[in-house]
DNA sequence: ATTTTTATGGTACGTTCGTATTACGAAGAA
DNA sequence: TTCTTCGTAATACGAACGTACCATAAAAAT
């Protein structure tokens, strides 16, 4: 036979190329002869290593979500080695703001595929809504952590205020797709929220002098 | 000629009839005969009100949001007469919660036209951008209008918590309809932020005694 | 050397979709 | 009345889509 080449290869080839035309075009305009073609291969071969489209899509967007998460372990170690529970969350919460070509696909895709599982069971039936309650426990945690180590408000819920975190990411994100808003200001918004959770309470009273209000780190909204 | 039908009405019957198909299968999945069938019309009487799909998927939109401006402030008039700003927030942003059936579609299609926005140059210059924007200076307005009447953290920044609540609101509005979140949970958060913000600050000191060090509310980490 | 797999190409099939065409009855206008 | 115009219907058309089918060269297996 010939070449005897690698399935699982060929796959990511063909499922990056998905993500590209889908990245270009919206999810819901890509076709088989369009992923084909942006692929290089024949329509056929797409066939041939997905044998249904349903298919192709799954594969897809398991590649997406692998290729986030290890694009957010990238810039985890970015921040240099053992950073804080603060640092750390933030670093998650600015890779999935769609500031790159990369993260943007990933935000607009995985939107899509979210929207696409409201009304799709098999899509819905699909491990990806896990994802959400994977990082909504690791920054509870963080939260948590930080509070013992007296580097947060010991009042406020970890649990929620994880849970707040994610969501003005996630819907900042889209605005920033949609061209609504600008990314500094979705930043602005996410460092607001950091400073206020990331306080030291009066019960962990840490060193500097209680005295006048220190200036307020950044914000403007412009 | 016949009946001399009046010709809004009808693209509202179809609209509607649009909006409950596109609800039930996703907007992706609907065709013109799909909408046909369910307005209970034939195909042709479709083109006939709309040209072109485009031009009814537009009007299906500006229905929707019509429609959901209308619960809204039928929500509003519902607390009672002249709610003070924080019930009013909170009408607004509940009534953008999935919790039945017709917010359901409404988060479900808007999220759609949104996501499909990104990648469509003439969904994207339909105005419909401008009522999240509306939305935002509302609340802005209402949070300022707090604070001057000693109701709300006068050092909050308004725009910034308005902006925080509406994003925490669509996400986990999104959340609700994918299944992973209760409703009692997104409004649990929502309530903790309002109760954070819509809380008299000690510059207006209402009553409780002026102790322990006034809480640094910001910045700078340490 | 022959036979069986394996990777790949080309193309045809059936369906569905948006749109266009044609037709016709009924109601105002003349 | 006659003519025009409006609402409604049925159906046809061309394109695009996902999928299925047939073919073939080349590497293993025998």
């Amino acid at each position: 036979m010939p070449k005897r080449v690698d399935h699982e290869e060929r796959r990511t080839q063909i499922a990056e190329a998905l993500v590209r035309v889908a990245g270009r075009r919206g999810l819901h305009a890509v076709g088989m002869r369009d992923v084909a073609a942006e692929a290089g291969v024949s329509l056929r071969l797409v066939q041939y290593y997905f044998q249904t489209k349903e298919k192709l899509l799954f594969y897809g967007l398991q590649h997406l979500t692998d290729r986030f998460s290890a694009r957010v372990g990238a810039r985890l170690s970015a921040v240099g080695p053992d950073p804080g529970p603060r640092a750390t969350i933030e670093a998650i919460l600015l890779a999935s703001l769609p500031t790159d070509e990369e993260s943007r696909t990933f935000h607009l895709l995985y939107s899509s595929y979210s929207i696409l599982s409201v009304t799709d069971d098999a899509l819905a039936a699909q491990p990806f809504i896990d994802k959400p309650d994977a990082a909504e426990d690791a920054l509870t945690g963080l939260i948590r952590q930080a509070q013992e180590a007296g580097l947060a408000d010991p009042d406020a819920d970890a649990r929620t205020e994880a849970i707040s975190l994610l969501a003005m990411t996630a819907t900042m994100g889209t605005s920033i797709l949609v061209g609504q808003r600008q990314p500094e200001s979705a930043i602005a918004v996410l460092h607001h929220h950091l400073d206020r959770i990331f306080t030291p309470g009066r019960r962990h009273a840490p060193k500097g002098p209680p005295t006048a209000a220190p200036a307020a780190k950044a914000r403007v909204y412009p």
